[in-house]
DNA sequence: AAAAGATACATACAGACTGTATGTTAGCGG
DNA sequence: CCGCTAACATACAGTCTGTATGTATCTTTT
């Protein structure tokens, strides 16, 4: 009864406020999309004022970029759980990886649609960098030791994309296993 | 001198209002993009008020709408202008003719980046349908007759995505010659 | 060809939003 | 226990969007 819940650290405070703002935003920026979504609705959904959010972000643009790190991280986080079933072929493994980590609703819309536009893709490509293109470079580059890495890594770029919009087409409602076939047509024509 | 070079019909003067409009969102668009750009900024370049502006279009995203539109249009021409050069691979024709349409100052941010950020990817798909995924589709279902018809689309699909970031990969000054290369062995290994 | 109506704008306004400046309260180091 | 700073809240200035309303210029009808 006397347990004086407003007795917190700072740093305590400060994390649950920003974890509370970037969830309603990422609510929101979901439901709405980015430039539909306003810092009153925001702070509203939160429960807090403008004062916290302009406070713990730059700007709105800055609430958007903690969000796509977020996601960013739970992407990664995703695929390294999946990891491959047992016996499963690894393009196949690291395909349907990918697909399940983007089926989680609002990601594809953020991390594809306004993720670009609003940080351009320079940035976006410095943020999902490690996990998305990197690794499929190192797998072309096995797979392919007789091309030259500029080569792989032009073929790496294209091929995420390719993924990418997979990614989008299954979150639609798209069938994975057409998709899944046809990166497996794909490699086994570059590869074989 | 009596030229009265105020009489003018009604419809030449909605065209030129209209193109006036158009080309100053444009330049901006790409300037400082979508979301940056002011109604206000727009009709100062134009040289003209408000009213005019939203007497011609429902809102900021028309504008942006009639922007794509035009520049989906120009695509078109360039793609068929260009055709084949004599005795080249129709695959490297097409590719060839596609990079160079997009590599026009602007289109990449306008068509990939902004578009589908601002009109959806719905509403771009079927602005660009019948240019871009479509002509790839027919190409697929005659070099790959055995596939399924939504095998063909799903990769379609995936590989105009390819195209779209390669496009843009060149835009922002990647060789032209290596995803040209890219592309080649893809589709030979496909229908090799 | 003159009235009546529609079209093509220009101007004025209401509401909302962004970012900043300025307060106030609560933790924290010495 | 005291100055300092971090974590907010509140108030404000400037700008933007979309609409409502006014006016001039065609266009159509009789």
């Amino acid at each position: 009864m006397q347990e004086k819940n407003t007795r917190r650290s700072n740093k305590s405070r400060s994390d649950e406020m920003r974890a509370r703002l970037i969830n309603a935003a990422r609510a929101l920026f979901v439901e709405k999309g980015y430039a539909e979504t306003s810092t009153p609705e925001i702070v509203k959904a939160a429960e807090v004022t403008r004062g916290a959010l302009y406070h713990h972000f730059a700007d709105k643009t800055d609430v958007f970029r903690a969000v796509i790190h977020m996601e960013a991280r739970q992407i990664m986080e995703s695929i390294e759980t999946y990891a491959a079933q047992e016996g499963e072929d690894p393009l196949d493994a690291g395909s349907r990886g990918y697909f399940r980590a983007m089926a989680v609703p609002g990601r594809v819309q953020l991390m594809l649609i306004d993720g670009p536009a609003v940080l351009g893709v320079t940035e976006m490509d410095e943020i999902v960098e490690v996990g998305g293109v990197a690794s499929l470079r190192e797998g072309l580059e096995q797979a392919l030791p007789e091309r030259g890495s500029k080569d792989v890594a032009a073929m790496a770029i294209i091929l995420s994309a390719a993924f990418d919009r997979a990614a989008l087409e299954i979150a639609r409602g798209g069938d994975e296993d057409r998709y899944l076939a046809a990166f497996r047509s794909i490699w086994s024509g570059l590869t074989g």
